[in-house]
DNA sequence: GTCAGTGCAAACCCTTTGCAGAAAG
DNA sequence: CTTTCTGCAAAGGGTTTGCACTGAC
């Protein structure tokens, strides 16, 4: 289904964000595909096809979206964060050879976590990253089934 | 228990590793305790306690240690790694809000991943980053039983 | 003497910030 | 007209690199 730049808007609209031109052309791209992008990866894309947005404004408008709930960070990468337009809960395939990022729903997935959280503290979230390589084996890693 | 320098002297040389004086005075940094320190806490306590190595050795060093598998690399944060001298299977607890990080052993928690790796991958090892904030309450994310 | 390891400072890269100009309501 | 957003360029912070020096064998 192709993105129309009226649902973009009304998606901005709902999250609380005014919809200026650059940031429709950000959440276009953002949302365009259930990707993952890097802040300079959006940069590349937005002024690819024709419009113009700066630098600083692809970094503040992704920290905007961030904090408004409408995309999130994924940190797997020492170098770079990436940001998912998928804000349903899931987790990670992370590819340490190409860097490609592969979603895995979160109810593909059960954990027991036994352990209570460190003393006056309540659980946030639960990111877990599968981290692959390239080959062909199929054996899984101690405490995989 | 205290770290006698001949213990790490053999800890590096296990490892493939020449016990030069910096790298010894960065082990017993590391392997004092069972703690996460980014490479500026290894450059401080390092020249804290006598020794003087440069930033680039330490650096350079940690980059060494991980490659050889004397440490691991947990990279939770945005703005720096830690290295974590426990290098048995396990996961963390990480505190988004003071960024502390707490061990979780890896036969603590089960999980079950449905489905495979993407085609022509293998798994290399997953890493579950359980965020916590400070507070009181006690109820769980979704998924965690 | 040779080769690996070290240290300094500069380079690098991603990200953030300050501030003036532009745009939105 | 007022407020918010944008863009440029400069600053920032962690990390890496180039190269000469040191030290171990």
């Amino acid at each position: 289904m192709p993105l129309e730049e009226c649902d973009v808007i009304e998606l901005l609209v709902a999250h609380d964000i005014q919809p200026t031109q650059q940031r429709i052309e950000i959440a276009k791209v953002l949302f365009a595909r259930d990707h993952h992008l890097s802040a300079d990866d959006v940069l590349l894309q937005v002024n690819d096809d024709s419009a113009r947005v700066s630098k600083a404004t692809v970094y503040n408008t992704l920290g905007l979206f961030t904090r408004k709930g409408l995309v999130r960070e994924v940190i797997v990468d020492r170098s770079r964060v990436f940001y998912d337009p998928n804000t349903k809960p899931h987790h990670h395939f992370y590819n340490v050879d190409t860097g490609a990022l592969t979603d895995v729903d979160a109810n593909q997935v059960t954990i027991n976590v036994l352990p209570e959280p460190p003393c006056g503290t309540l659980t946030d979230g639960v990111d877990i990253i599968i981290r692959v390589r390239n080959g062909t084996s199929r054996t899984n890693p101690p405490g995989i089934h």
